[in-house]
DNA sequence: TTGATTGGAGAATGATCATTTCCTATAATG
DNA sequence: CATTATAGGAAATGATCATTCTCCAATCAA
């Protein structure tokens, strides 16, 4: 996915940084490098608590730098947003694979938020759910974001189901758009639950309970 | 509970605003019904993007006033949230006290946080899930808050079933704790699911899913 | 080599915000 | 009635913050 950011790059993926250029002077850092750092601040602090100056120093860039980059903050939170949301869709799609039906798919689904959700990383936090809580009202644009991300999530979680289904992992009794909305409800409870500083064990146990619903 | 404000009145209960009072002029205003309208600011906004002039407004007082009655924004969030959590723990108590059984007194629980988690008033949020995100880093004392009512629920949710397991409407299989550290994530997930606009029957069909845990 | 274009860095700007101050008003106390 | 203590309200204050500006550097086009 291509956010948008200023400079002559826009339109090109940027991953290598110096494959195509633009007229002037080439940009010096990293765009993808710059967001992954953001995210880490947007993270622990939210939209509104993160300074510019939070992020500078999280960037390694000064403040001038941003705003040749991004048009504003808000910019730079999109950005973050966007790949922070492909950054771990990729990674849970690689943990998923190594299943073998849909079945294990969805726990395994489930172990990759139990190891998002405990101790510091989950202290740190998810940014769709803490934009989903901090910027819902306040702007339309980031929450569609958040609103289309969670419901891709809910579709990746019917089409497990449905694949669980198919390789006859799950009974025929399971009602794929009703158990998928349990279970996201169950994911994002426990980045929620995360945020208060659980334990491994204490957020692993909730793996075996999340199972019955696919009997 | 008794949350602290500045004033002669601070250990005393103000509910009646009137009963008891301190040498000067007394206070023109009823404190929880100028912490209700705070929580429905802080709800909206978070803490950090509500001004005191969001709070001045929807409190219908002068910044001045506000600090008289409490020492900065801080603490009003601190009493807001403090009266939220006790007005929401009475609403669940009065809600499961028409149930008959555990498990039914389970399926209201549910049911209470479907109605607070579609529309208008799922959009509003909820006050722990969105602190949680926002300040569990930024100030440990609003964060010990949280994870206090956040365990309070999981206690709450312990003893409901462990009431099932006694009066025969749970089987003796149901593991208490493991299960309401569950069904806790299935709520606050249903928080944040409300806060990105779905409709009632969207939130409702997670109920019946969820108690399958029981079983 | 020269001009055009863009990036880097930090200082300057202007707005916003939490908090304090000041003055007046209203009550209890003795 | 005088004193003391507190509340209401609005303006003043000082800090912080997002954004812009300015100057210099690096690259490309010709």
């Amino acid at each position: 996915m291509i956010i948008s950011y200023n400079g002559p790059m826009a339109t090109f993926d940027s991953s290598q940084g110096n494959e195509f250029r633009g007229r002037g002077r080439p940009r010096e850092f990293n765009i993808e490098d710059a967001l992954d750092s953001a995210i880490g601040v947007f993270r622990e602090k939210g939209y509104h608590a993160a300074s510019i100056g939070d992020l500078t120093n999280a960037m390694s860039l000064a403040s001038g730098s941003i705003y040749k980059a991004f048009k504003d903050k808000r910019a730079v939170f999109a950005a973050a947003f966007g790949r922070y949301v492909s950054v771990r869709s990729e990674q849970l799609s690689q943990r998923v694979q190594t299943a073998l039906n849909g079945r294990d798919k969805l726990r395994a689904t489930l172990t990759f938020y139990v190891e998002s959700s405990y101790g510091v990383e989950g202290q740190r936090g998810c940014l769709v759910v803490s934009s989903a809580a901090e910027l819902a009202i306040f702007d339309h644009e980031i929450a569609d974001m958040v609103k289309e991300s969670i419901k891709r999530n809910e579709i990746f979680l019917v089409k497990l189901i449905q694949e669980g289904l198919a390789d006859g992992s799950i009974k025929p009794t399971v009602n794929p758009k009703a158990t998928a909305r349990l279970l996201l409800c169950v994911l994002q409870g426990m980045r929620v639950m995360g945020k208060s500083g659980r334990t491994k064990a204490e957020m692993a146990v909730v793996v075996d309970v999340a199972m019955k619903v696919l009997d």
